[in-house]
DNA sequence: GTCTATATCATGATAGAC
DNA sequence: GTCTATCATGATATAGAC
């Protein structure tokens, strides 16, 4: 979200931010356009001049962020060789975002955007996710996954680590999610592997 | 929700067939308590009357529905002995419930309550969520599952599943959820069973 | 591009007759 | 217990000066 920043995107992402910490504290419809404004010392104004309207804000924030993970996924495929060591880097990757920015990760696969943003697809057919089902079906083809319907396989594998994360953002979780990772990507990959 | 009925209960129990209507297909805060009294033939103040404010019928909605599923896990504990068997009818319930009331699906464990329902516990500490972590750890002391951090364990045998049911309900998937039973299971036990 | 002030409107909730 | 009519609030969104 912070790039070059000319003064013109600077108002932009003072937006933005606050837009995502307000959704995941307080919820969407919880959240006035006004919060917002005040929370990032931004006039109503200004904020509809950027976005047009209340869900253009959150469509905005919603396509960044699943951009950037896409962009995150596209590296750690480039970065290992295996479709074992791919899956397992990116729930990795996940679980440490967790940690480091749980508002990104709430309104990334937490949040119901069917609800405010009734155009856009669900969140399981966003770049991301496809990346993810994409990567299940090249495992099995080269022999790593046990062959089935692949949405079925890549569900399977990911649905744990997924699950743990919504876990730990309703701190049900006590510990960092690092803490768990070992164990729950051994369950994960026992469910699909061929071995 | 229909037991026997008494005048009494009639209007509330069209007024909560309605909410659960409305909230699934559009969402809490899409749905006004207008809408509400409209599709279910009664008026505002009977509403108003009954359940004091529109959180107390979610409220009454949520209690209603994860009060039944308890009980009905609590038959299939009964109709089976293993750890593995129960775990497997718990999964398939949930997954012929799908199919024959989605709107009930949606609404018990795809809602975000927390937005709407803030004194609520989430989803995940609710008696059903707790019934299914028992199951493990039972599991788990007499052997059928490997030990380790039973929450770790009840996530990655349920994750699978839990994730197919709402890929379900996002209308991802394009059959049946019982058409993959066989295979989500299968992938699910392999994750945590000992042999 | 940013601001303040304001229009418009829908919603949650209540009053009070029957 | 059910209804209709109404209130009060607060939200989205716009207008128009700077």
């Amino acid at each position: 979200m912070t790039t070059i920043s000319p003064q013109r995107e600077v108002t932009r992402d003072l937006v933005l931010d606050a837009a995502l910490a307000l959704f995941t504290e307080k919820g969407y419809f919880n959240t006035s356009v006004h919060d917002i404004g005040r929370k990032a010392h931004v006039s109503i104004g200004s904020i509809y001049h950027h976005f047009g309207d209340k869900a253009g804000l959150a469509r905005a924030l919603y396509s960044a962020l699943t951009a950037h993970m896409a962009q995150r996924i596209g590296t750690l495929e480039r970065q290992h060789g295996s479709c074992h060591d791919q899956a397992r880097a990116v729930v990795a990757e996940l679980f440490d975002l967790t940690e480091s920015a749980p508002p990104v990760m709430n309104f990334m696969l937490y949040a119901r955007h069917r609800e405010f943003l009734p155009d856009e697809p669900p969140v399981c057919s966003s770049r991301p996710f496809a990346m993810m089902r994409e990567m299940v079906r090249r495992g099995m083809a080269s022999g790593e996954i046990r062959r089935m319907d692949p949405l079925i396989a890549s569900t399977c594998l990911f649905g744990g680590p997924l699950r743990m994360i919504t876990a730990r953002l309703d701190a049900l979780l006590p510990r960092p999610l690092p803490d768990y990772l070992d164990d729950t990507w051994t369950c994960a990959w026992r469910a699909v592997a061929t071995s």
